[in-house]
DNA sequence: GGAACCAATTACCTCAAGGTAACTAATGGG
DNA sequence: CCCATTAGTTACCTTGAGGTAATTGGTTCC
């Protein structure tokens, strides 16, 4: 059995690239935080939770998060219709990178807001 | 002193989204790789450690997180020309978190490429 | 007999991130 | 005289991620 070659996101054609190009889509960090604590949820209630994702975006990040395994979809032919999301095990792994990086955004927004200001400042002057 | 309202990526308006997108920007996260020891880089090291980024766009990037005070840009009017990026206190506390992320795609590469192939067969049929 | 509900899908459009290629300044080296 | 070097800049183009709006289907509510 060969060793795998080790993956590096430094190298061009390493697929891992891939990998963390998903990781950071526009709306994965969001969907993943609202999924974090392991319950499903239906896609109406991820729509509302992620604001100003659109139905068409939300349906087609789902689907390469599933695509992935990130998560599971599974829909119940009821009336009206239900289709719950929920991350998978190796989904849940992701949690805690993603959290991480959601918070440094988070806490500090202000600092980063402060040096845009005084970046401006400098450059007009 | 008001508190400030606690900044959330899921409300539509926060400014923290913004944040979010520029560390999960394309080359955003390899920068701060290649930078992560806090050692300064030249120009034209990173653009050989980072490979396929092409200069403008390293520029680019260079020159958005200086302005959001991850970096700093050290020139010498030396012959030839020199450049150094060196990561700020504040940008050295984002490399715990990409470090993470980074790992979590290059670790799990293979089990995500697994999940595809088990999608696509499935979706195929 | 229409409206509401949910989870989409479809067609279409827009825009900005990113890519490509050529060019610049300043000077030392062959 | 021309080339190499470094750190870009400039003009231009491409692409694909994402946005918008309308539509579907089956059933119950009014």
């Amino acid at each position: 059995m060969p060793l795998e070659p080790a993956a590096n996101v430094l190298s061009q054609n390493c697929p891992s690239r891939t990998v963390l190009r998903h990781l950071t889509d526009r709306w994965t960090p969001l969907i993943v935080t609202v999924l974090a604590n392991g319950q499903p949820l239906r896609f109406k209630s991820i729509k509302e939770k992620v604001e100003g994702i659109s139905p068409k975006v939300l349906t087609e990040t789902l689907r390469s998060m599933e695509r992935d395994g990130l998560l599971t979809r599974t829909a119940t032919a009821s009336l009206p219709p239900r289709v719950d999301y929920q991350l998978t095990p190796l989904g849940l792994t992701t949690v805690e990178p993603i959290r991480a990086l959601r918070l440094w955004a988070e806490n500090h927004l202000e600092e980063v807001e402060a040096n845009r200001q005084r970046y401006d400042a400098l450059v007009a002057a």
